[in-house]
RNA sequence: UGGGGCAUGGUGCAAUGGCAGCACACCGGACUUUGAAUCCGUUGAUCUUGGUUCGACUCCAAGUGCCCCGGCCA
């Protein structure tokens, strides 16, 4: 193993090694990833599957796949395939251990009872807002319910009760007897279960009572006999009322570890603000290109491999942070360099003849997927003629200094074809040039003159007899500001929504690309990778979407 | 009666009592049939103040700043 390969080490491995050196998982290292099916997967929770994916792999542990399904009313099956396709495409599986909170309900119901009966747990009759009133506050202790001393045989018979759906919604509770006093908020007495008439997605209408996070996650840990179960920061908090619940069971003891959850500039990350995007329709679904959903991203174009590489890149520790979302596209661009095959594509089109090149007549050039390294093997026909595209960017009438693409009496090279000359310009009556006349050298066959000479322009184009259409899709930040979330009072993020962050072209492709595939990728030389749209590509339709454009020195050196 | 965390260049992460390093970003330069890539180089950091120590990013103390917690959400 080289050192590049070498894991990078964090606190998480320090805390496994640790447990390794003195045995306390016999050596054991299992962890699981726990969904909510209420939404898409976003880059953030790419973080912790990695973490908890990479971490069990690089141990040789396991990961179970288990959906944290306790609220009936913000989960659907809707989104419990969208997200095992997103970790499946990020490369990971969890074999035939796909797990839900919800397999536990009986178990878990079964533990409460335990704790009833050792007089550790009671029914509550406070409504709501009495029960945020006897909780206390940050600086002050909070007051016993009035039925926190009732009988355990009363409390048994009330919570099967509950069970038996004799009680309407909210009337009722089931609380951990811990302590109102505790300076940790999440220990005054804690609520287990609470009444919801509601239809689960897989439970049905079996129950009307349904744990909370804190009375279901640690004990799903525990029965999975999963090791080390990591998770966000926030719950920090809650890992002492994690491990009392354990400890009262006397059952099997994970250990709880947190991090930093991930923060990317230029965009949200929290599903409540991503499904406004979606429902107020600033974006088309969760699935647009400009969401920070791997779905998104996919869709987009980045390879699975660039999210994985960030991830690793980008470490893990406890402190609250925010990645420039540079360095994401760095990295996806590094590898989009190594895997698109090359072709031309003109989104911003100008008309060239070449005056000398006879009418009627074509030829064609074999031109390699990677010029950087042909002995690669794929190569594409590419056909060339009297009539092309280029770039309207790629002449000026009045060059500025430096140019070094067309201009009048100047001559560069069309990529991989012929070096060609400008000599004349033609313009409409309002002063826009539409065409420009040049004269070719038939010297120059393939991009190279058999007198040596150099030019210091290449300019990629399209044979305007051959080319495609296709629409295409140019993307922007969501979000111009570093931190979209970071506002002044009274505002929203949504005010601030980069409406311009969608462009849409028609480019005139190379005729190869109509083979284009769903889930290839593209270099447009000159301009940036490309991915076909699997949304609103049809058969002889497509439709592309940059995934990333390429650096571009000129337009910096221009500033 | 408050509690729990965190602090290393612009950003993110290392260094676990022994030369503060890596990546991105930035700024120069070379090369180029992609103004890409590649190559070379420059700038730049241990929150503050004390203490322990031959030696402190690391240990101790006191401060400062930021984050989280008062859902029958997760």
């Amino acid at each position: 193993m080289t050192e590049e390969n070498l894991p990078k080490s964090n606190f998480i491995r320090d805390i496994i090694d640790e447990h390794n050196r003195t045995g306390r998982f016999g050596g054991r290292v299992h962890t699981r990833f726990p969904p909510e099916p209420n939404g898409y997967l976003h880059i953030g929770h790419a973080k912790a599957l990695c973490i908890d994916f990479g971490i069990a792999e690089d141990y040789g542990g396991l990961t179970n796949l288990r959906y944290d399904d306790t609220n009936p009313v913000k989960e659907d099956v809707e989104y419990v395939d969208a997200i095992k396709e997103d970790i499946h495409w990020l490369g990971y599986d969890w074999g035939d251990r796909e797990y839900y909170a919800s397999d536990y309900f009986e178990p878990l119901y079964e533990m409460a009872i335990q704790l009833i009966e050792k007089g550790l747990a009671y029914v509550d009759e406070l409504t709501p807002e009495e029960m945020r009133e006897y909780r206390g506050t940050l600086t002050e202790p909070g007051k016993n319910s009035p039925w926190r001393d009732r009988p355990i045989e009363e409390t048994l018979d009330l919570f099967k009760r509950m069970r038996a759906g004799e009680f309407p919604d909210g009337s009722k509770t089931l609380r951990a007897k811990i302590d109102m006093a505790s300076p940790n908020i999440n220990m005054r007495d804690p609520v287990m279960y609470r009444i919801l008439h509601a239809t689960h997605h897989r439970t049905g209408d079996k129950w009307c009572i349904y744990p909370m996070y804190d009375f279901a996650h640690g004990q799903s840990d525990s029965i999975e006999g999963i090791t080390h179960s990591m998770c966000s920061l926030e719950y920090e908090n809650h890992r002492p009322l994690y491990d009392w619940f354990l400890d009262q069971l006397g059952i099997f003891h994970p250990q709880q570890i947190e991090f930093a959850r991930l923060n990317l500039t230029h965009t949200v990350m929290s599903k409540r603000k991503l499904r406004r995007l979606v429902e107020e329709e600033y974006v088309d679904g969760w699935t647009d290109p400009r969401m920070p959903t791997l779905s998104a991203m996919r869709r987009r174009g980045y390879p699975a491999a660039a999210i994985r590489e960030f991830i690793d890149t980008i470490g893990v520790a406890k402190s609250d942070s925010f990645v420039e979302v540079e360095l994401l596209e760095h990295i996806v661009r590094d590898q989009l360099n190594q895997n698109a095959k090359r072709r031309m594509a003109v989104l911003d089109p100008l008309k060239v003849v070449l005056t000398n090149y006879p009418e009627g007549q074509f030829e064609t050039f074999e031109i390699p997927d990677f010029p950087q390294s042909p002995e690669s093997g794929g190569a594409r026909t590419v056909p060339f003629g009297r009539e092309l595209w280029i770039e309207r960017e790629d002449f000026a009438e009045v060059p500025p200094p430096k140019y070094h693409r067309l201009s009048p009496g100047k001559e560069v090279r069309l990529m991989n074809a012929y070096f060609i000359t400008c000599d004349e310009v033609i313009k409409d009556a309002d002063g826009r040039v539409i065409e420009i006349h040049c004269t070719y050298d038939p010297d120059t066959k393939g991009g190279n003159a058999v007198d040596g000479r150099k030019v210091k322009g290449t300019i990629h184009w399209v044979s305007a007899a051959h080319a495609i259409e296709a629409e295409v899709h140019i993307y922007d930040q969501m979000f111009l500001d570093e931190h979209p979330e970071d506002l002044p009072e009274g505002e929203s993020f949504l005010d601030h929504f980069n409406h311009n962050s969608l462009e849409v072209l028609t480019g005139y492709l190379e005729p190869d690309l109509a083979n284009a595939a769903i889930g290839e990728a593209y270099q447009f030389v000159r301009d940036g990778y490309f991915a076909l749209d699997s949304v609103h590509s049809k058969p002889g339709k497509p439709v592309f979407n940059r995934t990333i454009g390429l650096v571009d020195s000129w337009a910096k050196m221009q500033k």
